[in-house]
DNA sequence: CTGAAAGCGCTAACAG
DNA sequence: CTGTTAGCGCTTTCAG
């Protein structure tokens, strides 16, 4: 593979001067451009990013830590930062921790030794002090780990309130809330609050099942929904906290014999592409998925250059009203 | 950030004795090897990983181009590819071509670039010419690009074959296949191929309809599936060349009165994860995808490392029987 | 405006 | 068995 030597050579120049017009620093004739070009053209030359990189400690490169690729909600946030990022000129090292403490761990000391430029924090089941060892930029999607760390999120109580209100609105008497393990640090919590809110102050019977602890694993939640069907088969009202979580929801009430939405309503949240393939439509609570991924790209890099970030980045949720409630 | 220099002075050792512990070459007494740990202890050493691969010319990334990110097919598969790499000791480099040829270009360019080890090719819109240049190990997923570069794929063939005889089985008789438009190149054309021999075979009728060109872009599959039901009424079984497509299928189905799989059989592609979460769970033709995943990076690997290897990775489909046919 | 040379952090001959 | 030293390919002072 040819090297700026060899372009130097070919061109007749300095390696500087090559490196010059890569970089286009300073003053340089189009003759000797075009001469340079022309030299990197014949020989297929490619800088090496590598080297770049150690020479000027900067790699351009960007950590991204989700729980898992599969997950459709990751998948479209995965797709939108890779675009976004590219076009600011970084390249994305995509990391699966699968929930898993240790192999999160172990990611975040990978992207250190990769020298990324920054990590954007899709999964973060550390403590907070792991990550106050990060010296890194970094940026958290629906967690405040530290105040000196930007956080993403969607405006969680507001959706919540928006899903409940439907719900109420509709008629409903008896609603649940069906979401992951309620971990205090996630501000998806706050969903949960204004259902219980929204509920208290409408008077409308209320009650709320979790998972364990695996947010992810959704065979999980069709047994869940099962066992809450059973306990209660008066509920006529469903609020889960992710578009997942309700596609399951849905099937099992209507294994279930229940109609939707005639006998049982069902909101959900996050807005995925996903859910209008569902028949009907998935009614649900969109976050603005693009706008926030490129808010983690930008917040990287403005810290990167050393400006000041602000610490709160929530982002406004819309009501989309599909055919489940 | 603290350097080998810095450890091997805490240590009172040489960069190469430390170097060596890092590499674990030759012999070290344990006694060294504590020291030499416990100064990068002290100094929370991190080896950076861009001066090593330069210094090895070896990276140790893998780049992965897929269409979308956001698309359930290419995020289990980007899941598993991560996982396996990351267990290999390989990195990943994510890229979303989109379809678009310039920036699968472009992304072919800056891999090389980044002196990946070698490239996993979910999306290839390029012309052949374009792929040989790479001169670098390729995958590729679903075309055969030239005779030299390795591809994987599910037995189009036989999915295509168990699809349509599924559909026959169960008597129908007038069937459709939809589908992303059929590039000669795309080896998913061969379910299309099955799809006729069988229904020719059993005497069936038969039709197929296809995109025009952005075989992902799904909306378009709504109105495509919409003008099938008007213009043959008498449709009772569709298979659909990937799930996703058979979801929308699905769902306009029903949207025009016809109960599934009462009055119309629908038959998907790629066993995803989500066809279970439909009601009921999707029918369709499973590629094990975990396994295509681990062999994608296994033929980076083996190639890189200079060994021969088989051109064609085939791998067995097995038909899943949801409740949609 | 251009080039020589030092250095980014690490590896690997090659000596000792 | 350990250390000296010359790269890996590029950037960036610093002279000229």
């Amino acid at each position: 593979m040819p090297t700026i030597k060899d372009v130097a050579l070919r061109a007749g120049v300095s390696v500087t001067t090559v490196s010059r017009v890569l970089n286009n620093r300073g003053y340089l004739s189009e003759e000797l451009k075009k001469k340079v070009y022309h030299a990197m053209d014949e020989l297929h030359y490619r800088p090496n990013e590598l080297a770049r990189s150690l020479s000027r400690s900067k790699s351009n490169l960007i950590g991204l830590i989700v729980p898992n690729a599969a997950n459709p909600f990751f998948g479209e946030l995965i797709s939108h930062i890779e675009e976004y990022a590219y076009n600011q000129g970084y390249r994305l090292l995509l990391c699966n921790s699968l929930l898993d403490r240790k192999k999160e761990a172990e990611y975040i000391d990978m992207l250190r030794s990769s020298r990324v430029d920054g990590i954007i924090l899709g999964s973060h089941t550390l403590e907070v002090e792991d990550y106050r060892h990060i010296h890194l930029p970094v940026v958290t999607f629906d967690r405040q780990i530290s105040d000196d760390i930007p956080y993403i999120s969607s405006d969680n109580y507001r959706g919540g309130e928006l899903a409940t209100t439907l719900l109420a609105d509709k008629g409903c008497r008896k609603i649940a809330h069906i979401g992951g393990h309620p971990h205090p640090d996630l501000l998806a919590l706050k969903r949960l609050d204004a259902f219980k809110a929204v509920a208290m102050k409408r008077g409308i019977a209320h009650i709320e099942i979790h998972t364990d602890v695996d947010v992810f694993h959704y065979p999980q939640y069709g047994p869940l929904t099962a066992r809450l069907l059973e306990e209660h088969p008066d509920i006529d009202g469903i609020f889960a906290s992710s578009d997942m979580i309700a596609a399951y929801a849905l099937k099992v009430c209507r294994e279930h014999g229940r109609k939707i939405p005639g006998d049982i309503r069902i909101v959900g949240y996050d807005g995925v592409k996903l859910t209008d393939l569902f028949s009907p439509s998935l009614t649900t609570v969109a976050q603005p998925i693009p706008d926030m991924a490129r808010r983690a790209v930008d917040l990287i890099i403005r810290q990167m250059q050393g400006g000041q970030v602000e610490m709160e980045h929530v982002f406004p949720v819309e009501l989309v009203e599909g055919g489940t409630a």
